[in-house]
DNA sequence: GTATCTGCAAATCATTTGCATTCTG
DNA sequence: CAGAATGCAAATGATTTGCAGATAC
């Protein structure tokens, strides 16, 4: 895998983000440092990332994948109404009971949905 | 929401199959018994029987979403490689400390990424 | 130097939607 | 009957891909 500026940018964007972006919103933020990049570099980028756990995503939310550069595991709750995507620790332990069953976890994600603070207020 | 026919079908496909399944899977399904029946058909009854409960979904393990007639709160792991999809409990507990910080959870995803003891054996 | 990456544009594919018609309550 | 659901076909929109030129190592 090849250290390009490309991938440099975005990998650099999506770490100093605290919030979880789409892969046009990457897109549009790299753009202002590199006016003509392609989206499909985009694309491709986050995939390679996510394949190297440089990065981690948050699936189908509302129709596409946020990808979030904070890899640390953790949970995501996401709110029904504003869509917002907040972090929360999990429990590492969960996974025990899987491993016990004889599969191999390397991943887990978990995403609860709900109401956030903000929004139980309308 | 009526009680239609295609909806009768796609719900008790759903509920009688043990694994989850695509919009097409259901399609393929379902057409065996209603032959004309059309694939927009099947993805505004699958939003509907989403939004009622009815069923859930897994999300964007490979590109579709996976629809799943089995309600009972549960967490799925994926295998990396075949792609199956397998049921595991999980403990409702976890909502606590997310319903503790001000936030209403009212549903959670847990997803495993992993390698299943068949594929452990390539 | 060469394999990998890029930009561009076209293709793909899951999902959604508009509309005229049919069916449920 | 009236409102909701259907089938069909076309539209949408996120993501992927083919290709020729550019770049990293």
């Amino acid at each position: 895998m090849r250290n390009t500026t490309q991938r440099k940018e975005i990998l650099e964007f999506l770490r100093s983000k605290r919030h979880h972006c789409s892969a046009v919103q990457v897109y549009d933020a790299v753009r202002e440092r590199i006016p003509n990049i392609s989206l499909g570099t985009v694309y491709r980028n986050l995939g390679q990332l996510l394949e190297s756990g440089e990065i981690i995503s948050v699936e189908a939310v509302d129709k596409c994948i946020y990808y979030d550069g904070f890899i640390e595991n953790h949970a995501h709750f996401v709110c029904k109404e504003c869509k917002e995507i907040f972090d929360f620790p999990i429990e590492p332990e969960k996974r025990k009971a899987i491993n016990d069953a004889g599969f191999c976890v390397d991943t887990e994600r978990v995403v609860y949905y709900g109401t956030c603070k903000a929004c139980q207020k309308n």
